[in-house]
Parts: structure tokens; C-alpha cells; sequence
DNA sequence: CTTGACTCTGGAATGCATTCGAGGGTTCAT
DNA sequence: ATGAACCCTCGAATGCATTCCAGAGTCAAG
């Protein structure tokens, strides 16, 4: 048997692909948990539901932003769960929401910062 | 002599405290290039200016956006001597300026799943 | 002087994400 | 049924920023 719904699957080596990642980092990443455990074929390949890419892309936004993959794994499984997440999963992801905020503004400042360098440059280039 | 100018000098212990970095983190910034290196007491102890307060500030704001340490000095480098910077270090540059517009999206989109999450949770626990 | 808080150096260790490697199955087209 | 191209596991290695460590000097206050 290799699949049987209408809903496209992908193996790691697809979903590695088309997020721009390693295989090796997907089964990383379902290692630590902030993918859900892939179903199997019967030969032991991992079957990614079309839904794992948005996932993906979702851990790698996150990492950049500070993110651990533990904090992620908490948040990220406990919304699979679909249950109340407990207080301190709850309190984590609104932790990191409010940071985020200071984040765009320091990006804003290093923006700035970077564009008076660069300007500086301009002006000693063209003596 | 300990110190003869106006202007203010710090000693690694209070450029780390007031920057909110250990004092390991400063020597290591001045191993690495990212910080000019500082001139010294008859002791050996390091002086820094003032003006070394903001340049660890940049440097951690770069370090969130994905600037590597070795890039910062290179930029920072050729920033420091005055001169024309080699086009590598300003093609450098120029990209990660490029990287921020679209680091800054990433951010808004994170923000918004987050929020989405949030407010799933929210409804869930309110039954 | 001596004590306690700082500082220096250089190298080793930590934590995190990612990658690599060895040894070994699966699939599928030719 | 053979070879190319995937996939599996699991433990080790890499790269980066940061921290820790050991052995030693500096300095102000008591």
C-alpha cells in the first residue's frame, strides 16, 4: 500500500525540499518534537501531511526571532494536543509575543544604523 | 597615571554591566574584531570610551538579525579605519540591509500565528 | 600588610541548531 | 536483478556565541 486519501503527503526528502531545509534537520526537528510524528509507509518511510510545510516554515520564522526548538516543542505540541495548554506554555507564548514588538523596533534602529554606514561609504567613494 | 582627558572611560567590568553582557562577552568582541581594541592603564586593564556603550548595543541587535560575529568585524573593521571599505564587506553590508526588510516581515507574520494561537487558546479555555 | 573585588590571559567547556557518517533497507526504471 | 536515488537510525562532529577555569596581577579600604 502506498496512500490512500485524497490529501497529498510528502516524504522527508519533499518536505526538505519545499522548505528550503535539510532532511536531516526534518527528522531533527520531529526528533525534538516541534513536528508531529510523521505517520509511516510500511517500509519505514515518514509520510508529511501537506500541513507539515506551513508547520516548517512557522519553526523557521520562529527560530529567527529567538526561539528555542525545547519552547517551540512545548508550544508546538501542546497546540497539537488541542487541549488548554498549561500556565507556563501559555505564559512562554505570551512572553515571546510581547517581544516581539522590541524586536522590529531594534530592527528598525540596526536599519537605520546600517543605511548612515553605507551613506558614509557612498560619500568617501565618490571623493 | 590613571586617566587624564574629559571624556569618560570604562573598564570591561562596567561596559559589560552597563551593556548587559558578561565582561567575558566584551574581551571576547575584542578578540574577534568587533570591538577596536581598547587602549590600557599602566596596569593593563582595559579603558574603554563611551562611545564603545553603543557599539556593543549595535553589535547585539546585529547578532538577533543573523549577523556573524566574523561579518560584524569585518564591517565594523573598515568601518573603524576610515577608509573605503573593499566592495566585499560593502556588498556584505548592503545585503543584510536588503535581508532586513524581509526579516521584518517574517516577524509581522510570526506575530500574527502567535496571536492567532493565543487567541485559540483563549476561547478554548473560556468554555 | 591583608582581604575582597576587579582584571588579565589562553584554552577548555557549554548550549544550540544543523550536518555528517556508517551501516543498511526500499523503490523503480532499465 | 542491478544501479541510482531515496530513506532509516543513531551517535558523532561542526560552527557559532558565550561562559567557565586556572593561575596570576592590581587596587582601595581597613
Amino acid at each position: 500500500m502506498v496512500q490512500s486519501s485524497g490529501s497529498k503527503t510528502l516524504r522527508s526528502g519533499s518536505l526538505a525540499e519545499v522548505t528550503g531545509v535539510s532532511p536531516d534537520t526534518i527528522r531533527h526537528y520531529e526528533r525534538i518534537g516541534v513536528l508531529p510524528r510523521a505517520s509511516r509507509t510500511d517500509s519505514g518511510y515518514r509520510l508529511y501531511p501537506a500541513s507539515a510545510v506551513e508547520r516548517v516554515l512557522v519553526v523557521q520564522r520562529a527560530l529567527r526571532i529567538g526561539f528555542t526548538l525545547a519552547e517551540l516543542a512545548e508550544v508546538l505540541k501542546a497546540r497539537d494536543a488541542g487541549g488548554v495548554p498549561c500556565r507556563r506554555v501559555y505564559h512562554l507564548a505570551q512572553e515571546k509575543l510581547k517581544g516581539i514588538a522590541s524586536d522590529i523596533e531594534a530592527l528598525k534602529r540596526t536599519e537605520r544604523y546600517l543605511k548612515k554606514v553605507l551613506a558614509d561609504w557612498e560619500q568617501r567613494t565618490q571623493t
